[in-house]
DNA sequence: TAAGCGTGGTA
DNA sequence: TTACCAAGCTT
């Protein structure tokens, strides 16, 4: 039996030896280095991460750039990145800490976690690598490495079982710790999620706490944790309208909530039509050219595209909201796209259409 | 409380 | 090809 005690022991002894050290975000106690990382760094993959990350220390090098940045300028460098309420948070962040802290993070879980975009586990995940603050993570790593060294039962996703592994992560902190060993800590719990104890084929020859854990002693490997429960997802169908004058196309700016919140994007229809009419409506002929249709799959939903290609001959009309741009397809990488939208007009250009 | 919210990698 | 989901948060 694992006492409690010795976990966080283990975990750090491992991690100093066979975690990982060279992460882009690592080496540093900056609080802002150590926050955009791990914004970036929710429900998404590290190596999908790291050419984002360089590219936003490049542009805003310290939180007061990036809270002095357009809105617009934000959602550019993330787009392509996915789930962009946390770019809208993460732009409010910076102009709270800059304007109501001065341009300084606060060092409490309590005060991190009452910022646009930090939660519980990434308030414990920058409070422990910027301030050595004894706190606990509880991501996807750190479920599945408890669901399966102690055993436990149910779906992470449901709050009765995350619940329990809050309580149990708390109880397996590393007591009145030095700062590096809170890092070791913190950081251990991730990469042996991320590189051992893995979903599909995980590592517990390599792993500190084969001996002890109840999933790799039972061959459960494979149940623990437990899957999230079946969902059949819906599919839905929009036509876009890529309208183009001479090289230019033009995009609308969609609502700041919802899908692609904030993000330009082509105008749409719910059907050819309605597509015809929004094309009159901008200056555009009513004769709609076919283009290859795609699908787009998000987590809850799939999305049938159709576009449409027309001319707009020079009309040019401009919406009276402002909302509405001509874009020159050469300086298209400027926009925040989703990405079956840049995908769409990255062909086109290709096509010499 | 549970649903909404992206994208790309992996098996 | 389809299924699953990754350093979760917000409403």
């Amino acid at each position: 039996m694992l006492a409690l005690a010795d976990f966080s022991t283990r975990l750090i002894a491992w991690q100093r030896v066979h975690g990982r050290h060279d992460l882009p975000w690592q080496n540093t106690r900056d609080p802002y280095w150590i926050w955009l990382s791990e914004i970036m760094l929710q429900q998404t993959q590290v190596s999908t991460v790291i050419p984002y990350y360089a590219r936003f220390l490049a542009r805003f090098p310290d939180v007061n750039a990036l809270a002095a940045a357009p809105l617009d300028d934000v959602m550019a460098l993330w787009a392509g990145l996915g789930y962009y309420s946390r770019a809208r948070n993460l732009h409010r962040c910076a102009q709270v800490v800059s304007e109501q802290f001065g341009g300084a993070f606060p060092q409490s879980v309590d005060e991190l976690a009452e910022l646009p975009g930090i939660g519980r586990s990434t308030a414990a995940a920058i409070a422990s690598f910027a301030f050595g603050a004894r706190a606990t993570i509880l991501d996807g790593n750190v479920k599945r490495v408890l669901a399966r060294v102690f055993g436990i039962d149910g779906f992470p996703g449901e709050k009765r079982v995350e619940n329990a592994m809050w309580t149990l992560a708390e109880s397996l902190l590393p007591d009145a710790a030095h700062p590096d060993d809170v890092t070791a800590y913190t950081q251990g719990l991730m990469d042996l999620g991320a590189t051992l104890c893995v979903r599909g084929k995980p590592d517990c020859v390599r792993c500190p706490f084969a001996a002890d854990c109840v999933a790799n002693v039972t061959g459960r490997q494979r149940e623990l944790p437990a899957a999230r429960p079946k969902k059949t997802v819906p599919t839905r169908k929009t036509w876009m309208l890529v309208l183009k004058d001479g090289d230019s196309v033009l995009l609308e700016k969609r609502p700041p909530t919802g899908i692609w919140g904030g993000l330009w994007s082509l105008p749409e229809a719910a059907d050819e039509d309605a597509l015809a009419a929004v094309a009159h409506g901008f200056g555009g002929t009513e004769e709609l050219h076919r283009l290859a249709p795609l699908t787009h799959t998000f987590t809850h939903f799939k999305l049938d595209i159709e576009p449409r290609l027309a001319q707009a001959r020079g009309a040019c009309v401009q919406a009276a909201d402002g909302e509405t741009v001509w874009a020159p397809l050469s300086e298209i990488d400027s926009f925040g796209l989703p990405a079956p939208v840049r995908k769409l007009l990255d062909a086109l250009q290709g096509s010499l259409i």
